[in-house]
DNA sequence: TTGAAAGCGCTAACAT
DNA sequence: ATGTTAGCGCTTTCAA
C-alpha cells in the first residue's frame, strides 16, 4: 500500500507506472485539456492503484495560483465567527476556493503576525474581521495586490471592498425602540471595550441617541473573561443594586443578556413591563430559554457569504472595482422589550 | 509603498535592493548560518521597506519541510471543537508548526475529500477527530508517512497514535453513577447516530451497563437538526407523556440536557429527588443555568493539547513510535444527580 | 562570512 | 492528443 522507501510519490511515479509523459499525467489530474478517454482512464487507474496525491505546493509555485482565500477573525468560540464561517463556506463551496482560517484572540499583533503568516501562502484573497488594523497590516492587505474583503463593520474606511453592518447605526436603533417603548432610566452592560471595536460603535451609537433625546445612561458596567451567563447574572445583580429603579438594561451580547434574564426571571421581575431587556446578535443557541430576548440580527451568515462571493467574483474577473455593502440589522423583540 | 507592477515582491528584489545576493537575503530572514550584523541589519531594513513578504510555496517546496498541522474535526459550531482547537494551539504555539482546520460536516466522504485535499500540501502532520474513517482515508492517512493523531475516541484501532476517552467507558460510567443514585426507570434522549459513532459508544456503553443490572431503558428518542434547548425541551415533554414514571434523563449532549432542565424547572419537579438528569460534555458555556446539570467530562483541552504535543515530538523525531493515550472521563454531579 | 549552482514537483507555453 | 522545455521562488549544498 506504501512505497518502499518514504519518500511521497510524484507525478513522475504515475507517468512512469502508466506509459505516459508527466505532462499527459498532469492534464488527467486537474481534467485540463484533450485527453483520449483511454489514457485518461490508465492514468486515473494508475494514480489511484498507486495512492498518488499531487503536491499542491509544486502546483501552487508553477502556475502561481493559490485556490486559499485567507479568513482572519479573532476567536471560533465566540459563536458569532462560526456563523460567518458558514456563510463563507457555503459560497466557496460553489467555486474552487477554499477557506483557511487564522485567529487573532481580538490582538492587533497576533492579526498582524497571522496576517504576514496566511499572505505569505499567497491566497487568492482575504477575508478579514473588521475594519481597524495596524497601519503594517493596512500595508500589508494593500500591497498584497489580493482581494480584500473587511467584514462585520462599515464605519470606517476599508482597505479594499466592505460587507456587514454599521454597529453604530445598531446601538442607534435599538436606543430608539427602547425609548419608543417607553423605558426612561436605561443601563448598559458590556465587555471591556478598548479592543472590540464593534461593541464600543454600539455603545457610542447608543449613548448619543440616547443623549439626542435627553437620557443619560443611568449605570454601566464593563468585564472581561469568565463565563457569560454567570457575568449576565452578576452585574445585573451588582446593577440593580446599585439602581433600583433601572428599567432597561441594554447588553453588550446575547449570552450576558440571558445570564441577566434568567436571574431577572428567579427574582420574579415582571419582564417587560417593570424591566426590558435586550442583547446582540441574535444567537439561536438561545432558542428555548423560558423568555425570548430581545435581540438584534447582525447578518453574519450573509455578510460571510457575501464576502466570499465578493472574493470569487475578483477572483474570476481582477478588474472588478471595491464594493461596499452595508446591511441593515433587524431588531428581534422577543418578550423582552415593550414594542411601542 | 505598493511595487509600480503588481508582482508581489520575491527574494531577488530585497537582494537588488540590499546589495547582497538571495542567499545571504534567505539566510537573514530565516536567522540561519553566519552573517554579519551589518549585512543581516541592512537587509531587514530593506525587507522592510519594500513589504516583502516571503514566498512559503517556494519555500515549502525548496525544502520540502511543511510547518502546517492538518486538523481535521466535523463541525466548528458544537462548542466541543472549539475547546479542542484550543488545546492543540496552545501546544503549538510553543513550536514552529502552526494548524490548518479542515470541517467535514460529520460526513465520512466529505471527510475523504478534506483529507485528500489538505494531504495534498504536505503538512507534518495530522490530527483527526475519531477513529472511525472510509477505507480511502485510512490508506490516505498510512501513505501520507506523517505523524497521524487520531483524537477524541480510543474505542478501535487507529492508524497510527490515539488520545481521547473511551466513549463506551463513559457511557458504563455514568449508567453506574445513575444506578448508584437509586434511580430506576431511565430514560434516554439524544442525537440521530448512524454517524456519531461517540454518541452511538456511549449509548451503547450505557444500556450494556443498564442491562448488567438488570435495568432496561424505560423510553429513548433521538433528533436531528434544529435548536438544541428547544429539542431538549420538546423530547423531554414528550418522553414524560409517554411514560410518567421515569425518574432520570441522560442525554447524548449538555444543551439538550439543558432543555430538559429548564423545561421541568419550570414545571416544578423535583431535581434530583423525582427525577435527575445528566448530560454529557462539561459545556462551560452553561454555567449559570439555575440549576447546574450534571455532566462528564470529555477532557477535550487536554486531548487537543497531547494530540499537538504527539505530532511536534513526532516531527521532531520521526523515529518515535506510535501513542495510545485514554483519558478518564469525570463525573460532575452538579445538582441534577443524586449521589450514592 | 558570503556566493553560485542545482533542483524541489509541478505547470505554461510551445512543439509535434 | 501527447510530448518537450523552461521556469515558478526559494533552499540545499558546495565552493570561495
Amino acid at each position: 500500500m506504501t512505497n518502499s522507501d518514504n519518500r511521497p510519490l510524484t507525478l513522475r511515479d504515475v507517468s512512469e507506472a502508466s506509459g505516459v509523459s508527466e505532462m499527459t499525467v498532469s492534464r488527467v489530474l486537474r481534467n485540463r485539456g484533450d485527453v483520449s478517454d483511454a489514457t485518461r482512464e490508465r492514468v486515473l487507474e494508475t494514480a489511484k492503484r498507486l495512492g498518488y496525491v499531487p503536491n499542491k505546493i509544486a502546483g501552487a509555485l508553477a502556475s502561481s495560483r493559490v485556490n486559499l482565500v485567507a479568513v482572519i477573525i479573532p476567536s471560533m468560540s465566540n459563536m458569532v465567527f462560526p456563523e460567518v464561517m458558514t456563510g463563507i463556506t457555503e459560497a466557496l463551496d460553489e467555486t474552487e476556493l477554499q477557506p483557511v482560517v487564522g485567529i487573532t484572540g481580538y490582538k492587533p499583533e497576533k492579526e498582524e503576525k497571522v496576517l504576514y503568516e496566511m499572505l505569505s501562502w499567497r491566497p487568492s484573497g482575504v477575508i478579514i474581521a473588521g475594519i481597524e488594523h495596524t497601519e503594517a497590516s493596512r500595508a500589508m492587505l494593500r500591497a498584497s495586490g489580493i482581494p480584500v474583503v473587511e467584514i462585520m463593520d462599515v464605519d470606517g474606511t476599508p482597505v479594499d471592498s466592505v460587507v456587514g453592518i454599521s454597529h453604530r447605526r445598531a446601538g442607534q436603533k435599538m436606543a430608539e425602540a427602547i425609548l419608543k417603548g417607553g423605558y426612561q432610566k436605561i443601563g448598559f452592560l458590556g465587555t471591556k471595550m478598548s479592543l472590540d471595536h464593534r461593541a464600543r460603535k454600539r455603545f457610542e451609537g447608543f449613548t448619543e441617541t440616547l443623549a439626542k433625546n435627553g437620557v443619560e445612561i443611568a449605570d454601566q458596567e464593563f468585564y472581561t473573561g469568565g463565563s457569560a451567563l454567570v457575568k449576565g447574572r452578576e452585574m445585573t445583580a451588582a446593577l440593580l443594586e446599585r439602581e433600583p429603579e433601572i428599567d432597561f438594561i441594554y447588553y453588550s451580547n446575547d449570552l450576558i443578556g440571558a445570564g441577566g434574564l434568567l436571574y431577572l426571571l428567579e427574582k420574579g421581575a415582571k419582564i417587560p413591563q417593570e424591566i426590558g431587556l435586550a442583547g446582540f446578535n441574535g444567537v439561536g443557541l438561545l432558542d428555548g430559554l423560558p423568555m425570548k430576548l430581545a435581540t438584534m440580527d447582525a447578518c453574519r451568515h450573509d455578510t460571510g457569504r457575501k464576502a466570499a462571493e465578493i472574493i470569487a467574483a475578483r477572483v474570476n474577473d481582477p478588474s472588478a472595482g471595491p464594493v461596499r455593502i452595508a446591511m441593515e440589522p433587524k431588531i428581534t423583540y422577543g418578550q423582552t422589550l415593550r414594542r411601542p
